[in-house]
DNA sequence: TTGATTCATTCAAATATTTCAATAAAGTTA
DNA sequence: TAACTTTATTGAAATATTTGAATGAATCAA
């Protein structure tokens, strides 16, 4: 269905959710929201509204512990529809 | 660099540019503006402006011949990115 | 229960995208 | 040249996205 794959590239064409998406490939764990604003400059709102995108795209997935939500990249999702988000992301 | 990036997906993220692809990609061939507009409802200046975003982001290369431009998909950009396109935007 | 921490939601303003009527541009044909 | 065909550009309205202040919700610690 179109509709799967606009959300997905509509969630992969902002700046900030590339750079979640890279930040989360090359160090290769998980992210909560705090450690983003910390090296970021954006509102908590702002980030929360982009990692919605991400979340409703299936591009990530979250774990939450405590008051933190662990972010993280659902590689099989991206792997089956044939999308190598490392490569995209990071060789160009 | 992420532009390159952001302005593809931007370029997949919009339903009557994934049906051109998609209508490139199963037909194998060229697609010219007239044809496109035969098959689906809309008016020349957007299918226009449709195509000159897939150009912009390298997703269709054009070969102009009398008054028609023929559009048709440069499949190794996609590949080098590691994007197989076809299963994407048939396979979901 | 009170205060602190972390993330989500609401809402309104700023910005960007989409759309098509009108018109231009470029090639083809008679 | 004049009429025709095909695509591009301009400009303005409609629609969608992005942003952060204000506020809410959930968890934890004391």
């Amino acid at each position: 269905m179109n509709k799967v794959v606009i959300k997905l590239f509509k969630a992969l064409s902002h700046e900030t959710r590339v750079e979640i998406v890279k930040y989360l490939f090359s160090n290769r764990k998980e992210l909560s929201c705090q450690e983003f604003l910390d090296k970021f400059t954006l509102s908590q709102p702002t980030l929360s509204h982009h990692f919605n995108k991400l979340i409703d795209a299936n591009i990530l997935k979250v774990r939450k512990e405590g008051t933190s939500h662990f972010y993280s990249i659902d590689r099989n999702y991206l792997k089956n529809l044939g999308i190598d988000i490392g490569k995209i992301v990071n060789e160009t």
